[in-house]
DNA sequence: ATTATGACTTCAC
DNA sequence: CGTGAAGCCATAA
């Protein structure tokens, strides 16, 4: 194949499209999932273009930290009301409880 | 092909 | 999880 990584970018819009609601997950934990674990900025990446795809909430992916950082291009106060209509609490550019909605997609879809 | 940048992560203080 | 520096993969110019 001419670009394997491009079957990277659809299977992480696969996986966010699983995210339930009311949960989050990190860029980490969908690269590693994917087996690019070294690669979290490329999921970033991947999101830049989910961010246009319908039934893909990149809302629901932030950093490890719980920070609201995709939010820069995603829209500040839109990625915030999103996460808030999810009963997801954010402050300070930053989740709530994030240890608590973190969704996994190795423990919760099992490798 | 090389350099620079990025929606990240981990290690060290 | 405060701040700071280095590493990693892919895209853009």
């Amino acid at each position: 194949m001419k670009e394997p990584n491009v079957n990277f970018f659809k299977d992480v819009y696969e996986v966010v499209r699983l995210i339930p609601r009311g949960r989050v997950t990190s860029y980490g934990a969908i690269a590693e999932y994917l087996g690019t674990k070294g690669s979290a900025r490329v999921v970033g990446w991947a999101m830049h273009g989910a961010a246009a795809i319908e039934g893909v909430p990149a809302h629901r992916v932030v950093n490890r930290q719980g920070l609201l950082t995709g939010k820069i291009h995603f829209g500040e106060n839109k990625m915030q009301k999103l996460l808030e209509n999810e009963n997801i609490k954010v402050v300070n550019h930053k989740i709530q409880d994030f240890e608590k909605i973190f969704w996994d997609p190795m423990s919760e879809l099992g490798l």
